[in-house]
DNA sequence: CTGTTAGCGCGTTCAT
DNA sequence: ATGAACGCGCTAACAG
């Protein structure tokens, strides 16, 4: 039942030193081929599995990556998830998922309990709180190696790996002007996260390549969450002229959004692009006055997950100090063709 | 930078032995309150933090709970894992996320490593390919406790905690019945697994209950992937008849069928059944001819998580096997006002 | 109540 | 290329 065999039994049935069945198992180029393979099939034969706990110890270290999500729920985050999993996975490490329900408080205390943990490195997306950065730095300090994927913090030395927010923003604008809009609403989030600055910078850079005049008033700002799109919605109708498009910085608003517009029994305005949409089953049949930008969350965990584990690596053998790397990436997808423009 | 204090150093700072820190510090009642105090106050003082890892192997146990799911981005496992990671957080445990991708074998390795990493206990949904239990009886033997969720196997002594299918399936039956319908298609998934007998048994009883013949080429089986609802809803409009509902397992394959339908142009029935649909944030917008069930994803996790903790902690304690706890739930959303039925 | 002793199982020195 | 010995930091006996 219980798995009992350590290295010293299969050291004693072989009449050799723990040690050097310790280095085989660990292949190490200090021990002959010989007796290498005779130990791996001993160990084979007595149905050996390391102890990881006594590995773990000893090395200081565990075979786990920590992931820091704002919410494990949202699709795109989720999406996410699946990457480094799977990507981890392939790699024989493990994937602790945490979630910081946008509370700074909760990131410090997870961080906190990941380096606690020894987890052998970090992925995180900071929460919509996170302006404070000294648990971060700490992680740095601790010699941990992470990595920001989606939502970053500009530290130096750390990477991240990022969609190009600007060109999305960009995109998602033009696509409602080439459709006819002149008054486009736009819901942006916290100023503080690199994400919505950005997406609004998109949006402005498309309103001045069509000459369509900035009005700030069609920018409402909040935490995107569901309420804040209605919210939104109701105030850009109270406008004293009519808005025709709408360009939101995540889906939760928009959706929001959508809903007040029907219970108000408004005609939804005919283009509304999303950015930050990225549900792939539902793309394809939500309600055609919507048109998404996707965000490609299983390869930026992919991505980031092996950047993590070259830094992991890396660190391991030396201090090298890896520069910033940023991975952008960016499409729109129309509804109703799911056909990709750009 | 690094945290060195151990409990020995705290012991010798108080001359004291480090076996009476460690007691204090597991907060025994074998310790008098007074040098508990002394202990507590130093160990803050000089920033002690417990190496998790030695604590680990010496006790051969984790604090981590391992989970296993098909797939992360399917909203319902990742509500669920949502409720499970707010559930042990609480409770002091990490989470480490595994996706067995439907796949046996990976459910297999996966069960594996978490034995291998002596996770404190299991929660589990099998994959679609899981007719074989040994890896599962493995798990039992071994003395992990580990607890099933929405997909379970029936194995003596172990708990699941599951959704009332047979009851979502005559729900979103009768639905489709009191709106008229006759012939009402259904997709439903491999028979191996309860979920799906039981919303097909569920589905039969809404006809009986009303009357209607039962007709065997309505019920077609597939593993719901988004194709199959298109294959399937291919087949049903070749019948000789009409049909003028569909009831499907799943929300993939429900999806499948709509884009199938608004791709050949054909008007979609006027009402859809989906059982095993939850996507809260869409489901107030999505298209007006579904009609979904709610799995109540988090509230499961939650709840799944509690009785697992329990027979940790219970299994520590005593060889107690706890009965079958089996927690029903269901409840049939509409898709305009939101508003439960049942 | 507290101290003493003894490992958990592994990886890594230092020898040879 | 291999062996001997040590210790990672903690907890669980067993004393007293």
């Amino acid at each position: 039942m219980e798995n009992k065999t350590t290295i010293h039994d299969i050291a004693k049935a072989l009449k050799i030193d723990a040690s050097t069945v310790s280095r085989a198992l660990n292949n190490s180029p200090r021990v002959s081929q010989k007796t290498k393979a005779r130990i791996l099939a001993k160990a084979n034969e007595m149905g050996y599995q390391r102890n990881v706990l006594a590995s773990n110890l000893r090395k200081s270290v565990t075979n786990t990556i920590g992931v820091i999500v704002p919410r494990i729920s949202r699709h795109f985050f989720s999406s996410v998830i699946s990457g480094i999993e799977e990507a981890a996975y392939d790699a024989g490490y493990n994937v602790i998922i945490c979630q910081s329900l946008e509370q700074l408080k909760r990131e410090r205390k997870i961080i906190e309990t990941l380096l606690a943990n020894r987890v052998a490195g970090v992925l995180l997306s900071v929460s919509m709180e996170t302006v404070e950065f000294d648990h971060l730095l700490n992680m740095k300090n601790n010699g941990t190696p992470f990595l920001f994927f989606d939502r970053h913090c500009e530290i130096e030395g750390i990477s991240s790996v990022l969609i190009d927010d600007l060109q999305g923003g960009f995109e998602a604008t033009e696509h409602l002007i080439l459709n006819g809009c002149k008054n486009i609403g736009h819901f942006s989030g916290p100023q503080e996260l690199a994400i919505y600055r950005n997406r609004t910078a998109g949006y402005r850079k498309a309103l001045e390549k069509h000459k369509i005049p900035f009005r700030p008033e069609l920018i409402l700002r909040s935490s995107l969450m569901e309420n804040d799109g209605a919210e939104g919605a109701k105030t850009l109708l109270s406008l004293p002229y009519d808005i025709d498009g709408l360009f939101s910085a995540n889906d939760v608003a928009a959706i929001g959004a959508m809903k007040y517009f029907k219970k108000e029994g408004i005609r939804v305005p005919e283009n509304v692009a999303i950015v930050g949409f990225s549900n792939e089953p539902v793309s394809g049949i939500i309600d055609p006055s919507l048109t998404t930008i996707d965000q490609p969350g299983f390869q930026i965990g992919q991505i980031a997950t092996k950047l993590l584990l070259d830094e992991i690596s890396n660190s391991s053998k030396d201090n090298i100090i890896i520069g910033k790397t940023t991975i952008q990436k960016s499409s729109l997808i129309e509804r109703d063709s799911s056909r990709r423009i750009t």
